[in-house]
DNA sequence: GAGTCCATTTCGTAC
DNA sequence: GTACGAAGTGGACTC
């Protein structure tokens, strides 16, 4: 028997099953008329009506109406379910601490009580994410651009990893951002942090250590110095090229998405990074 | 009768139910052994093994397995859900536009399936939101700091709708970014938006128009967003008046967070912003 | 519709 | 545990 299921049961009765379910690591699903309190991070408290909770044996809560892809009230994963029958009413308390929050299902009415044992694979084959953008970009890098060279992925900086890291075909380092998907300008500001830290980076250690020969400038010179490739050649606002070549470090920013928003592309242009457009698998 | 429930139901049998309950507008919950896929912005696939699908009136759909708080795969509402008995097996398909995304659950074997009629209140009250950080802080401006006057929430700009605009003890403008907990260094990034696009209409209108007069700088330098470096030693806060304070619009950013990280604190005093420790309701 | 930003985001992962 | 960024993010709201 996978499935044990009580049909407007007594608050009692339905306290009984609760906990044996709970002590068989069940998935059990509880419908009726209720009221919901939250307190933790936030606070909230729900009105009466027909509602259908959800209780996981990892200690997950979900409490569902007929609306909506998210829960109106839930508790994540780790908490502790408790069941209790107070004033003759089943109240269900799922709690957990760091940070302490509690979530309380009082319920007036109940409909149905299902326990279900679960067995089976829980493992998600996902196609099209950002990974699968950089083994695109790592497999067919002239997709970034011709002659672009990558050199590592989750390269560390002060501003925290970045994506991808190489050089382009001058020799240039190139920060490459990958998005999965259309981007905002957030995205150019995560790019911009990454690129200014390399800028930094060289700047500071003045070291061509490794197999990339960069040579060192100061500190990186306000801004806007990216280097216009060949094929880019007019980036909008770049103060192109103002001191000698030899002795200025061109830090170049990407930034790899399908598409990106009008002010995204004006921050980027301002920035004198680039966009290359481009979906994290080949469409059709 | 709010329920009607098969258990271990034949195919077929579960197919007739599943199509009156569509029509009844039900809450549908199905228990059973099943493969899913998915096909849409991304794809995906998930082997054999028992799941919880839910099925809502709204058109959404929830597939959840003995973990987690996320459902292993899903429909956002407004999809279209359709059953059929395909080589003696129900399938549940849910299909939307815009984009086009398809979810198809197939069973092999059902446990349980159960169609619940909701009635009753869906309106959450929630306390602890940016909402009430924001409320706080008009009703008590002295908790940004003394002098504080907001003038605007919501504001206008190139870069978007700021939070809270208003003056300082000085007079000087003043951009508030509210968090309703700890943040990074992205929302210092939001921040710096925010104060230079203000800075840039300053700069660009030259007009004290409206109640809050401004003398205006020229138009900030190409970068100014990314590039506080040697150049712009760490104003730590209100640099007051190093030029004629006639022509000086300083404009400053304060950051109304409970705490920040250390990177976003070093990225927040490299372009001289402030940050007040503030909560969205008063402790306790 | 697209753009922008909040969220009790959740989730994974590295430090 | 904290920090940082991805997500089929979802959801609300504006333009």
């Amino acid at each position: 028997m996978t499935v044990t299921s009580l049909h407007d049961p007594a608050h009692r009765e339905a306290l009984w099953e609760l906990e044996s379910a709970f002590d068989r690591g069940d998935l059990i699903h509880v419908f009726g008329r209720c009221t919901v309190s939250y307190e933790g991070r936030a606070a909230s408290d729900l009105g009466p009506g027909d509602r259908l909770l959800l209780l996981k044996p990892d200690g997950a809560a979900l409490v569902h109406t007929d609306e909506g892809h998210e829960p109106v009230n839930w508790q994540p994963p780790g908490s502790e379910h408790h069941a209790a029958v107070r004033d003759g009413r089943l109240r269900v308390r799922s709690v957990r601490t760091t940070p302490d929050e509690s979530l309380t299902v009082r319920f007036s009415d109940l409909h149905q009580l299902s326990a279900m044992s679960v067995t089976g694979g829980r493992d998600l084959e996902l196609h099209g994410s950002e990974e699968d953008l950089r083994t695109r970009i790592l497999e067919r890098p002239e997709l970034v651009e011709a002659g672009f060279e990558p050199r590592e992925t989750e390269r560390p900086s002060n501003a925290g990893p970045m994506d991808v890291f190489g050089v382009d075909a001058d020799g240039n380092p190139v920060v490459v951002e990958l998005k999965r998907r259309r981007v905002g300008p957030d995205a150019v500001g995560q790019l911009a942090r990454y690129v200014r830290a390399v800028r930094e980076e060289l700047g500071a250690e003045t070291t061509g250590d490794g197999d990339v020969d960069f040579a060192a400038t100061g500190p990186a010179p306000t801004d806007s110095d990216a280097a216009p490739t060949d094929s880019d050649p007019a980036p909008t606002d770049s103060d192109a090229a103002p001191g000698d070549p030899d002795t200025t470090p061109v830090v170049r920013g990407v930034l790899v998405a399908p598409s990106i928003t009008d002010r995204a592309a004006e921050r980027l242009a301002d920035r004198g990074f680039d966009h290359v457009a481009l979906e994290p698998t080949p469409g059709e």
